[in-house]
RNA sequence: GCCGACAUAGCGUAAUUGGUAGCGCAACUGACUUGUAAUCAGUAGGUUGGGGGUUCGAUUCCCUCUGUCGGCACCA
């Protein structure tokens, strides 16, 4: 996809284009008053405040239409310099102008104007020459906004929209919109099988079906082995918990609105948990611990609900109840290299082994400025933020800083990626923490015999299991590696009076060796059952008929591919079992 | 939660200014006996998301609840 921000040409005239439509807008609703229309990653916007007014999709129409009309006019656009006193005068009776101007450092930028026909707008730019340029555009979505982010302000008018040089590249980009909508998880989600709701359960609760299961069972399965190999040790704790549990920890106190609320049961409140890591921190306090003990590293598939704002929710990418992939790891001051660079080696051997190249790290740290979120210690802040630049440098993997996105109890490296629809999310993480364990009053004996607090690194790799499989639908448009398909493969017999015992032979030896199998013995034509088993992209569909049956061989066809391969049965079984171990996506990757 | 839109059979959709709900796929039944993406015919399937109102009459208009979608805000 197209980063509107990245390309230089691209970004010029989506940000011209923000304006033409601005100066539309004027003409349609001469009190319109504007905030910003900056250029973002897919296109532009522009925040009015249209007073009452609310936009509908017949003002849309009518917006683009005006659009068209400026832009067939095709005045020039023209810088101006001006001070800011003049700013001030010229934009006197718009308030939202006089917020960024009074904002502005005359000695530090310049403030600029660009006029183009009868309209004028405070922008630094730069632009295109004329408005002409602007006009294969679409206006794409329109929503609320609050001014400034800020849930207390107003609620701004936002258009968005996107422009191109051509009308080709226009009608191509919308084209790729409407493919991404046919790979949104929660599509294929759907068409496959994996997932449901139901009003009766309630909204972001989705439950597996039989096949999303089965993935589901595959991923749990596949992590786990790895974490046990790096020494992880496995833990079942309750969905719930004392309500004092969280006071202790402090999340009581930052996340208790989006808790599902309390329960009182016999005196005593409940809450169900939105995060594991103090029932780790009670496993942990279950035992004295020497530093000999220590890396300590407690890994659970855990269930957790959060009670998330309902526009927040999303399929199975942003639920209420889920489960994390989650670990906690004890370790002494000393091991926080070593074990966060295992953490991050981790993430990236699985990443690659299966096949997610699109990703990138995010460092999230504290904002300074933020007391009530973060407790003042800049001493452990720096030391803890300073720490992880220090191993990321060090293992030579790219990342972004991000300012006030850490936790409370510390910073954090998160691994983002974007969904077919929508914003881009967390889906691995890796956090450090100096700061629950002394809540907690957790202790490890040291080399000299005195008492001292560990250091607690909380990971997830697939972040939710739920997310995941989110994640992977879309990656892998519904078409999963050999290793997570629910159904591997699909035995098509010609002719059910002929070859239905020889299917019948095949399907109980795949099923023996482990293989998830189908036979599709239905009445009906080849071609049907074909096509069936392609919707369904089922990863190998073996055709047996005369020729197989007398050479004890299959036919086989991939998903996605026209190509007929003939090979003997045992020959098969060996390949499926090798390809599945090797995590790979399609046999084809080999061929 | 906020701004807005939407909700018709399992899925995708249609119904002129309000007149009593059609179609395709899937399902089921029968015929066809099939060599790689749709054989033909028939049958069944709907309190038009729930509730309330206006009306002789509501899928259509109004209110409300629930859910979904697009953004905003949030995301331990």
């Amino acid at each position: 996809m197209i980063n509107f921000k990245e390309d230089e040409r691209l970004a010029k005239l989506n940000h011209s284009c923000a304006h033409l439509m601005a100066q539309a807008v004027k003409h349609l609703y001469p009190n319109a008053l504007f905030w910003v229309g900056p250029v973002i990653e897919n296109g532009f916007y522009y925040d009015i405040d249209l007073g009452d007014k609310v936009i509908t999709e017949e003002d849309i129409e009518a917006i683009s239409k005006e659009m068209k009309k400026i832009a067939k006019d095709g005045k020039r656009i023209v810088r101006n310099e001006i001070s800011k006193s003049d700013a001030l005068y010229q934009f006197k009776d718009d308030p939202y102008k006089i917020d960024l101007i009074n904002r502005m450092d005359e000695n530090e930028v310049t403030i600029s104007t660009y006029t183009q026909g009868d309209f004028t707008d405070l922008c630094r730019g730069p632009h295109v020459d004329t408005v002409k340029e602007c006009k294969n555009f679409k206006l794409i979505k329109f929503s609320g906004a609050y001014w400034k982010g800020d849930v207390n302000n107003k609620v701004l008018q936002r258009i968005y929209g996107v422009c191109f040089d051509t009308e080709e590249e226009l009608s191509a980009y919308l084209q790729e919109l409407e493919e991404a909508k046919m790979r949104d998880h929660r599509k294929l989600g759907r068409d496959l099988g994996v997932f449901m709701t139901h009003d009766l359960v309630g909204k972001g609760l989705p439950m597996y079906l039989p096949n999303g299961y089965i993935i589901w069972e595959e991923l749990e399965n596949y992590i786990k082995e790895k974490e046990k190999k790096l020494g992880y040790k496995h833990v079942l704790t309750p969905p719930l918990g004392n309500v004092e549990l969280y006071k202790t920890s402090g999340h009581w106190d930052h996340y208790k609105d989006n808790m599902f609320p309390k329960m009182e049961v016999e005196g005593e409140e409940f809450v169900l948990r939105p995060m594991n890591c103090p029932h780790h921190m009670m496993i942990y306090a279950n035992d004295i611990h020497s530093y000999r003990d220590l890396p300590l590293r407690i890994g659970e598939i855990a269930r957790d609900c959060r009670f998330e704002a309902s526009g927040a929710l999303k399929g199975i990418e942003r639920v209420r109840s889920f489960c994390q992939n989650d670990a906690h790891l004890f370790i002494t001051p000393e091991q926080i290299e070593s074990e966060f660079t295992s953490v991050v080696n981790l993430i990236l051997e699985v990443y690659k082994e299966l096949h997610i190249t699109d990703y990138h790290f995010e460092l999230s740290l504290r904002d300074p400025e933020d007391k009530v979120k973060y407790h003042p210690d800049d001493e452990m802040w720096n030391m803890a933020e300073n720490t992880l630049r220090r191993v990321l440098n060090d293992i030579g993997i790219d990342y972004v800083e991000k300012i006030g996105e850490a936790a409370f109890y510390g910073p954090k490296l998160d691994v983002q990626v974007k969904p077919a629809v929508g914003n881009e999310y967390t889906l691995s993480t890796c956090q450090l923490d100096f700061c629950l364990p002394a809540k907690f009053n957790l202790t490890y004996v040291d080399r000299d015999g005195s008492k001292k607090s560990p250091v607690v690194l909380h990971r997830a790799v697939f972040g939710s299991i739920d997310r995941f499989i989110a994640y992977y639908l879309e990656e892998t448009k519904g078409s999963l590696p050999l290793w997570l398909s629910p159904i591997q493969v699909n035995i098509l017999p010609v002719n059910n009076e002929y070859h239905l015992d020889y299917a019948n032979e095949v399907y109980a030896k795949l099923l023996d060796a482990g293989l998830r199998v189908e036979l599709d013995c239905r009445e009906e034509k080849l071609g049907y059952r074909m096509r069936d088993a392609q919707t369904k992209k089922i990863p190998v569909s073996l055709v047996l008929g005369n020729l197989e049956r007398d050479e004890n061989s299959v036919t086989l066809r991939l998903f996605g591919s026209e190509e007929k391969r003939s090979m003997p049965l045992d020959d098969f079984i060996k390949y499926m079992l090798e390809t599945i171990h090797n995590y790979t996506f399609k046999l084809t990757d080999e061929d």
